[in-house]
DNA sequence: AGGGAGTCCTGCAGGC
DNA sequence: TGCCTGCAGGACTCCC
């Protein structure tokens, strides 16, 4: 069984669980135990963040952004591997992979953890968050009502690449990552290899819904489960979730009755899983 | 400018 | 059992 990344879906589930650790406590203790994840900590992070109270807890694309009541935002990518585990001190050691450690005025800890350190934090001010470096060329939300067919399609004009690796290009929709963009298309009957640019009109009008639907019911999935993470070690963040072709190379197609079943192929270094007769 | 390859990092699976 | 290799992923940098 593969644990789902963290893409859109399982950002928005860490959101809101953290939303209900955190909004409205103050940090009463912040420690980095491992400064060089993928940049390096702004100065003094850990005491600009003491004392102060989280006013709100958001999402851009895969970053969380949690405002702060000094007019700074903390910005937070889970990379790869990142959780944010919610509970309570305890007498344990910290694990090897615990990068930083916050506890709240009401007592409770939150843990980042990340083995692989693709993760990263970062401090930007709120009144220009959206023009700092990581967030100032992400396209469009895709669950967002400006996400529609028309601006997907003039996004992907011009494009020569495949419609899968374009997907994965944040400037374009910001939030899909390899497992989503898999299940969109093959929920759109849209195959990973056509040319980007050929994704207009009805095939655009397919695959826009199909964005939205995939992590719609994966947003739901998260945030059911959710109600299961209310123990002090609780986890929160992911979700068991069957994917329709995702890691199924060889499966039967859910879709039809084909005799090759779920295909695997590698686009720009990336596996894709689709059915060579549903899509097209 | 678009697109591809290389890079970071660690855990895990598979092969022998 | 244990070692060794390869692979997984997000997003940046460095080419062409």
């Amino acid at each position: 069984m593969l644990s789902a990344m963290p893409e859109l879906p399982e950002v928005e589930t860490v959101r809101r669980g953290l939303t209900m650790a955190m909004e409205g406590r103050r940090f009463a203790a912040v420690t980095v135990r491992r400064p060089d994840l993928r940049r390096p900590f702004p100065p003094d992070f850990a005491l600009r963040l003491t004392g102060r109270r989280v006013v709100e807890v958001a999402r851009r694309a895969k970053y969380l952004t949690l405002f702060l009541d000094d007019g700074w935002v903390l910005l937070g990518h889970l990379g790869m591997s990142g959780r944010m585990l919610v509970g309570w001190p305890d007498t344990a050691p910290p694990g090897k992979h615990d990068h930083v450690i916050f506890d709240t005025d009401d007592g409770r800890r939150i843990i980042f953890q990340d083995p692989r350190r693709f993760g990263l934090m970062d401090l930007a001010e709120a009144a220009s968050l959206a023009e700092h470096p990581l967030l100032k060329d992400l396209g469009p939300e895709p669950l967002d009502e400006a996400f529609t067919p028309a601006v997907l399609s003039a996004a992907l004009a011009g494009r020569s690449g495949p419609i899968k690796t374009a997907l994965l290009d944040q400037k374009l929709v910001a939030g899909l990552g390899n497992i989503y963009v898999s299940e969109a298309l093959f929920r759109a009957g849209i195959s990973p290899e056509r040319a980007a640019a050929s994704v207009a009109g009805r095939r655009a009008r397919r695959l826009v819904p199909a964005i939205k639907a995939v992590l719609t019911e994966a947003i739901a999935a998260g945030g059911s489960s959710l109600r299961d993470h209310r123990r002090p070690d609780g986890e929160l963040g992911y979700f068991q979730h069957a994917f329709a072709v995702y890691d199924r190379e060889g499966d039967p197609c859910p879709g039809c009755d084909c005799a090759t079943g779920v295909r695997r192929i590698v686009q720009s270094g990336r596996s894709t899983f689709f059915c060579h007769k549903r899509q097209s």
